[in-house]
DNA sequence: TATTGTTATACTCTATAACTATA
DNA sequence: TATAGTTATAGAGTATAACAATA
């Protein structure tokens, strides 16, 4: 069977926002840990890309650079991240994950998968292959090109 | 194949938040427009529900009441909602869309499908159908069953 | 001049706590 | 007492505009 662009636009912009409605709240229900989704994923980001920069982080983010400063901050202020001067270009920051911020991520994420994954063991192991799949393919339609999602 | 519950919550982590983006980004480039995610669907609930009342609609998008009462405020603000009382027991609401929030939605809703079709355009037919139905499956696992997202 | 980042400001989204009014 | 809703307050997330520092 095939499904139109249409169909398939409908049914993202029906079930997309409850998924991550959940995510959000499991997130802020571990209290002990306490990451937004957006740092979240900063922090991951930066776990993987030691020393990025803030556009760097901004641009997988898909966020401005205020935006992404601000975030950054609050990240800094707990003790998550560092920011040292580049090496090599003194305009730049380079940014890395503390051991607490390590910590804290691995715990986030695990209590997140955790809980995403008791929702999803009453599916048919075939089904939830079917929800990789889907999953992998819209990955790359939707991952940012660079440009924050406000762009002109 | 079959997929995990864990690997299946993995994809899920990655994968949501970014297409969230994309259509939260969307929604507000719609400048004439300008209506948030949580707004929109405020709007399409009460739309489909015409005399809904406030925790109708707080259960509906899993909000807490005083958090849907501000969204509810910034949408009577801007005239796409009326509120009045409700015949029978007064204490309570009673939300209808108006004919400009009605105009709003339609075209919020158009701009946005139309943005996300054009993104899907490119992805075979069969793969699209594999979307429809991963979301399908999961409509029902994420869908509000009445608690606030942060209940405890 | 162009790039990197921050500050100032403002708005939406969300929660908890405390309250009012009605049932 | 229990239910429906609002107000007060606070914090995260996001944007634009204006700026400073470095290249």
């Amino acid at each position: 069977m095939a499904a139109s662009p249409e169909e398939t636009a409908r049914e993202l912009l029906e079930v997309t926002p409850l998924v991550l409605k959940e995510i959000r709240a499991e997130m802020r229900r571990q209290t002990s840990v306490e990451l937004g989704v957006p740092q979240f994923r900063s922090l991951n980001f930066v776990d993987k890309n030691q020393g990025a920069s803030l556009l760097d982080v901004a641009n997988h983010l898909g966020l401005t650079p205020p935006s992404t400063s601000r975030l950054v901050d609050g990240l800094l202020a707990r003790g998550l991240l560092t920011r040292q001067d580049h090496p090599s270009d003194r305009r730049r920051v380079s940014l890395t994950v503390t051991a607490k911020g390590q910590r804290i991520l691995e715990a986030s994420r695990k209590g997140t998968l955790t809980y995403l994954a008791a929702k999803l063991e009453g599916v048919e192991p075939n089904d939830r292959e079917s929800i990789v799949r889907a999953m992998k393919m819209l990955q790359p339609i939707f991952a940012n090109n660079g440009k924050p999602s406000g762009a002109k």
